[in-house]
DNA sequence: TGCATAATAGGACGGTCGTTCTATTGTGCT
DNA sequence: AGCACAATAGAACGACCGTCCTATTATGCA
């Protein structure tokens, strides 16, 4: 169990976390779906069996990428906010490094939106392995929401859950506007519509 | 040219409208790069090349789904709306009516959102039809939004576009949590949102 | 009813997909 | 250095894809 932290990365653990890097931006580009080995192999110069060989199959490759990217995700936007005091300051701190994150994958796509619509009506693991991951994240949110109504920074009569979903909604629209329609100057609308819901709860 | 309106619908234009309205539904659920004439044949029960003989290509078929999505949209949301008085009322069933769409095609999915992830990033025909049509709905709602400042239902320094971005925003986290978490309750939240929304500005 | 032509079927094409098998190359330990 | 074995390559598979070509069937008008 726990000998298996100390034992260095052999060449193959290493190649195999290169291939994963790669899928990950592949697949924030094209999408889950659109993830495939022959391209995969193709941009790691290996061959499709090679890339195959580190993966018991395609779904499980998907899968890993999906871990991956939420690692990543907690990485960058949940955990830096842990150290905002708690209430507003935190959840402000929550959606601002949220909307920095869609911005920066504007040129790239977030997996947890494309996702979202591509397996919607897709049963299977990786479906619910999104669910899970999305559900956590909004959980979190609505748990620091419900710390702010606590610390009296937000109305005691507030709905967190309500608050939550808009909140997704503005960063729905974001990567809609800024991805799709590519109209500009839409973080900042983003930004403006959380200071709104902020101030009318 | 004018002739050809007279001309009754010969067979092959039935089918031809018949093998759209599966296409449009099979398009619903799986997406438009889902959307696949072996699949479309058997549903119809016709043979491959049979199905594709009434379209120049799988790229023209699509385009013309998106195009009687499109009509329906219009005729089902945007047209029953102008018999509002201008203003408050037209915008608020725009908005209602935008909703129970979204909330009956629960079961197969919006096209303009499942294609504005489908193709943010795929050059082409598709892409350029798809962005005009949400383009053009989200500057109706815009027109509808300014006419409720101009009739003062709205303060006059209200921001139109802020006001659109937010409306797509609630719509958009309405059809991610019905169809992708499917938590209850949504339909209300977005109704919700739109009432802060217009009390808020 | 016959005939021009529209509508559809059937089969084949080259391509890509995920996956499997076998062979070859490379690594790392004794 | 040699050996066990991990890592990768290469080819082949069946399945599905869009598209094309040719034959057959159905339609609708004279």
């Amino acid at each position: 169990m726990t000998e298996v932290l100390h034992k260095p990365l052999r060449k193959g653990e290493q190649t195999r976390a290169s291939i994963l890097d790669v899928a990950l931006d592949l697949a924030s580009r094209e999408g889950l779906e659109g993830l495939t080995i022959g391209v995969l192999a193709e941009r790691m110069s290996m061959s499709k069996s090679g890339v195959f060989a580190h993966f018991g199959s395609r779904e499980d490759l998907q899968i890993d990428v999906l871990k991956l990217y939420h690692q990543q995700f907690e990485q960058e936007v949940f955990y830096p906010s842990l150290r905002e005091p708690r209430g507003l300051p935190r959840l402000q701190s929550l959606f601002s490094r949220w909307i920095a994150r869609v911005s920066l994958e504007i040129a790239s796509g977030c997996i947890y939106i494309s996702g979202a619509v591509e397996y919607d009506d897709r049963p299977g693991p990786i479906r619910e392995h999104l669910v899970t991951m999305v559900r956590t994240w909004q959980l979190a949110l609505q748990r620091a929401a419900q710390q702010a109504v606590d610390e009296h920074h937000l109305a005691p009569d507030t709905d967190t859950q309500q608050l939550v979903f808009e909140m997704y909604g503005l960063v729905l629209a974001l990567h809609h506007d800024a991805r799709f329609i590519r109209s500009p100057g839409c973080v900042d609308r983003a930004h403006a519509g959380f200071a709104r819901l902020i101030a009318s709860t």
